[in-house]
Parts: structure tokens; sequence; C-alpha cells
DNA sequence: ATGATAGATTTAAATTTTAAACCGATTGCA
DNA sequence: TGCAATCGGTTTAAAATTTAAATCTATCAT
């Protein structure tokens, strides 16, 4: 990484994921349960491939995806959480109800982000809870 | 503002403040208490006059922001929070949170998240209760 | 063997960001 | 009254990033 604009922890989280696509990426995973590179790229905002890639190189350089080879298919990788990326489900979380009450959401999204909200930190905590166990077991 | 990619709420709010500008423009006024043009323009982070002036532009517009004359000065702007800006400050804290826990923030900067976050929610809402004082008032 | 699928890389064009210079209006001070 | 500083910007040209599309090689199922 280049030097820090600053060390405040606002702009240190902005230059990792301070961008259009970041977050996104992080959405899939952690709300849509996608693993895979083709399954990112279906996602509806449309992606491209070399932005992806990037995106994707960036958060492992980041700590905060890893990668590990899937079984099924030898050029086929499946990503992993790390903690600290399955840490920025509150930071998820927050932005998806600050959306569901300023801004035209559709339904469907919305309703399944105030069902999460709702829920709240029990079910937040559940949450990550079956993240750590689906994304943070040894590669085996 | 252009038609949206996508209506999932993570999208519609990074078409917003997805970028590493507009987030810190709001964590001036939220945390730091700034209020005017030249002060943005002195964060640490070094914005350039036309990308400030821009994101000014475009909170305005997606309503996050608006502005009053300052009495001391013809021309000087005093800008205010609205409701929606106001209610991005639970994002902000969740966000310096993760960055607390996770990357190299500076020891100050740390300390005034952490006491923010371990205030809880009674603190949180009474920041926001005085930020509607400050900002939510009728231009007089 | 063939065609589909895998994760990319390459390219050239379009867009955004940047730093720096510049702007006219207003203000404080001598 | 004159002058420097300050106000919120705009303008500019260069640099960097983003984009869509085409392309790549390896793998896989049939």
């Amino acid at each position: 990484m280049n030097i820090p604009r600053s060390h405040c922890p606002m702009n240190l989280a902005l230059e990792i994921f301070g961008d259009k696509w970041t977050l996104l990426i992080i959405r899939d995973i952690l709300i849509e349960g996608k693993r895979h590179f083709r399954e990112f790229l279906a996602s509806d905002e449309s992606i491209s491939t070399n932005i992806l890639a990037d995106r994707l190189l960036q958060l492992e350089r980041n700590g905060i995806l890893t990668h590990k080879p899937d079984p099924s298919h030898k050029q086929k990788k499946v990503y992993c959480l790390t903690t600290k990326g399955i840490e920025l489900f509150p930071v998820l979380l927050a932005i998806a109800k600050w959306s569901c009450d300023h801004l035209a959401v559709d339904k469907k999204s919305a309703e399944h982000a105030r069902m999460l909200i709702k829920g709240g930190e029990p079910l937040q905590q559940k949450i990550m809870d079956d993240m750590r166990d689906l994304h943070l077991k040894p590669i085996k």
C-alpha cells in the first residue's frame, strides 16, 4: 500500500474500501453467500472482470479475504473472509439501515435488511459466528 | 443523478458516498465540528478545492447537506447537515470501530473513537440530538 | 475432439482525480 | 483610502483510474 493520507480511522478505512465496488463484493459474500469469481461477476451491478480481479487482489492484500482451491475444479478458487473481513458485517448493516431509512431501495432488499436489523445484536452475532465457521476453517 | 446500477441498499449508498472523500467531509462536520469550506480544506488529507466543491454539491443534491449564509462574512457559507446527514453518524461509528480494531490508526483518534463507542447508544443518541439542535434550526 | 467454463489479462477509450494557478467579491487593518 | 488576506469557488492540463470488450490459457464434461 501507498503511504496513507492520514492515520485517521475514517481515512484509513476509506483507503481500503472507499470506492463503488469493494463493499459490494463483501456484501456478496456476507449477505448473498457467494464464494466464486463468476458469482461476483453475476451480481446486478455488473462489475467488469478486470475491476473484480483487482478488488479481490486488494482485499487479499489488505487481509480481508483469502482464497483456497476449489476441489471441484483446479482453476476455481473459493474466496474466504478473514476475521477482519467478517467484522465488516456491522459496517454493512449500518449502511443498509441508513439506505432503507433514506433511499429508494427495492422492497425485497429492504425487507431482508430490516429483518437483520430487527434481529438486533443476538442475530448479528449468530450470523457472524456462522460466517466464522464457514470461512475460517483451515484449508483441508 | 444517473440511473443506479441496482436498487440494492448497499449499492445505492455507495453511489452516494462510495469514494475516498465524501465521508471525510461528513466526519469533519459530525466529529470535528467543522462548518466552512476553508475548514474542510484544512483537514489532514488535503483535499483539493475542486474536489471539495464537487463533493459538497453532490451532498447537497443528495439531501445530506444544505447551506446558509454566514452573517460574519457575505461570501461565507455555513454548511448544515440534514436529518439524513446526521443519521450517517452510526455508519461513521461502525467504520471507526472496525478501523480501530483492525488498522494502524493513530492513538489520539483511536482514543476518541473508542470513547464514542464505549458510551454506547445513549451517548450516540445525545450526540445526534445535539447535532439536530445545531444543524436543523431554521435559517434565522 | 469439442464446446463450455474457470479466472483472469490486455487494450484503447472514456471518465475521474489531481495539483496548481487563478478568480472576483469581501473583509480587516493601517 | 489603500492593501493584503480571506471567502468559496473555477479553470486547466496532466495523471490516474475505470470501463467494456476482446482475448487468453487451463480445465472439464460429454
